[in-house]
DNA sequence: ATATCTGTTATATTATTCATATAACAAATG
DNA sequence: CATTTGTTATATGAATAATATAACAGATAT
């Protein structure tokens, strides 16, 4: 799986590796119990310090898309909460849907872009 | 219109300033031509300092969402780049559907999720 | 067994960001 | 003429981000 950092982004380099592994995800370009590289190996392929892909990782693990094997690695392993997630996204969605609706972006609109998406992740 | 900050969060106030701003003008409880109270005003009444509410004005102009006329202060006016905005939407949407579709939320839910927050707007 | 590789933890340093405080300016208002 | 507007400048303290070394216990491979 290919990982692209923008160093010039005002987006911290964690966050980075965090979205782009759960759109890997999203993708099945990554499928559960799928070992993700070690943050050593991980680190020195991308060029960044170890500590930034472990901390990826942790915010992984703690949002419910790793687990943390000893003998493997971080090891892909989704904990569903979907009332949670909901939540999450209703919340985020409402700031994202508001800005858009000011910019006279329609009901509809958004409907074809989340489908737009969804095929995306289905290929 | 009633601002509401959470000190404890760790969304930058500005930020969460930014947002309520937008939230308002997209449930019309704010209107084009409305003008904003005057930042030391509005840092008063909220309870933080005149920067803070400078520096959230200021993402708001640099967005397209108020203009700032010396005379009156920040008055809401849209300028719409929708090419832009639907680029930007895109972009967003993209982690916040990729971590849901891990979560197991279908296409259908997010369908519903955008409905109802349309829904909210438009009251 | 010995060396290597795992995640993890600890500590330290540098740079950046966030929020604050104080001060001042030009333009407009009353 | 005093006040209020946005705006700019400068400074400080706190928090965060990313880096660098170093060490540890457990697992793996030679």
């Amino acid at each position: 799986m290919l990982i692209e950092i923008d160093f010039q982004s005002g987006e911290a380099i964690y966050m980075q590796l965090r979205n782009q592994i759960i759109l890997g995800i999203a993708t099945a370009v990554i499928q559960e119990g799928d070992v993700l590289p070690s943050v050593r190996q991980l680190a020195e392929d991308i060029g960044i310090n170890m500590h930034t892909v472990n901390k990826a990782y942790a915010v992984l693990r703690q949002e419910g898309f790793v687990t943390i094997d000893r003998r493997k690695g971080a090891v892909i392993s989704l904990d569903v909460d979907k009332a949670k997630a909901l939540a999450e996204m209703r919340e985020q969605l409402s700031v994202i849907l508001a800005k858009g609706c000011c910019k006279n972006i329609s009901r509809a609109e958004v409907h074809k872009l989340v489908d737009d998406i969804f095929k995306d992740f289905q290929e």
